[in-house]
DNA sequence: AGGCTTTGTGCAACTAGTTGCACAACCATG
DNA sequence: CATGGTTGTGCAACTAGTTGCACAAAGCCT
């Protein structure tokens, strides 16, 4: 149940429309939570119904009108809440580990390419976070809402790193291995 | 659609029963894609039903009693498909990092707690997958199946080994926060 | 004016994963 | 031999996330 949270703390960073969320999701905050424009505007309208949140008042909110939302007293006290509850660490799944699991008994016919694809994703990704902490955090800012954003981000960027020296060292695995490694 | 895939790779690599598959899925399996025995369950029969597995003959296979399957060539080939076919990676969800942005917005009062506990976890997480790789894949091993094998533990540990890093660094940082740091 | 694309909101149906519980068989033990 | 725990299988209901599509308004192009 984390998708109202994540809403709600985006709203906190600033009031937004649907689409503006959808887009916010997709630039940074989906990078650890991400969510499609349907998931978001149906958890606003429950978050309104809760009383979490609410709609700015505006001329005309008819269907295809930008529609903006702010976080009530309420909402804030939920977020507060839950940040500070204690909470066990989800399960995590990864396919790529799964699908290398299946290929150590299957063959690794035809997983490579899929490996290389992964790995120029991953420093693209490494790349775009480089630029945002150049960006946005240059030495000296250091406010404590400043240091938990980049704590925040310098977890994304020392995931790709990990992510692409794996990749880099499964391939170099690869080139080593026996051609014929079923059964 | 990736659970499927991973009964099929654990059947592969020794048939067993519903429960013992839920028990390998503790294990290693689970480290990076667990299933609760329901799940299993279910998509046994579903597995089943498609032809891609089959109960092993047994005398008396009620309910209550033991039920081993074993993977058919079809399931196999589906396998070996799968595995060979190009996926995108998976949206990551990670609350922990979520909460930490919430935190920056709403104040970080609670969260040391459970960042501390989450340290521990991962700390204990950490010392049992070296304690695998120290068992099962000492030095000099390493036929194919033995190398891939080792790559998927390696990012295991590697994943456990950043974040307990990374706890442990944001934890330093609280540490120098000051103290009022809502708004 | 007519159609064409972009922006924006949203419903409906489906798939995957979680939670809670039921119940049979077996095994120990007082 | 009853009772109580453990092993093992499984259904049902729910929650969260995904996919596909509908439709309104506004701007652009000819």
């Amino acid at each position: 149940m984390s998708l109202p949270h994540a809403i709600l703390t985006a709203l906190l960073e600033k009031p937004s429309s649907g689409l503006e969320l959808t887009r916010r999701f997709d630039r940074s905050i989906g990078y650890f939570w991400s969510a499609t424009h349907q998931q978001i505007y149906r958890e606003l309208g429950r978050l309104e119904a809760e009383g979490h949140i609410r709609a700015l008042p505006t001329e005309q909110p008819a269907r295809g009108q930008k529609k903006s939302y702010e976080v009530l007293p309420a909402g804030r006290a939920e977020l507060q809440r839950w940040t500070a509850a204690a909470q066990d660490p989800r399960p995590h799944r990864d396919t790529l580990l799964l699908r290398m699991r299946a290929a150590a008994v299957v063959g690794t016919e035809g997983i490579e390419a899929d490996l290389r694809r992964h790995l120029t994703l991953h420093q693209r990704q490494l790349a775009e976070y480089e630029e945002i902490e150049k960006r946005d955090f240059p030495p000296g800012r250091d406010s404590a809402q400043d240091r938990l954003r980049h704590l925040v981000l310098r977890a994304g960027i020392d995931l790709e790193t990990f992510w692409t020296q794996w990749l880099a060292h499964a391939l170099e695995e690869f080139a080593e291995l026996p051609g014929a490694e079923d059964g």
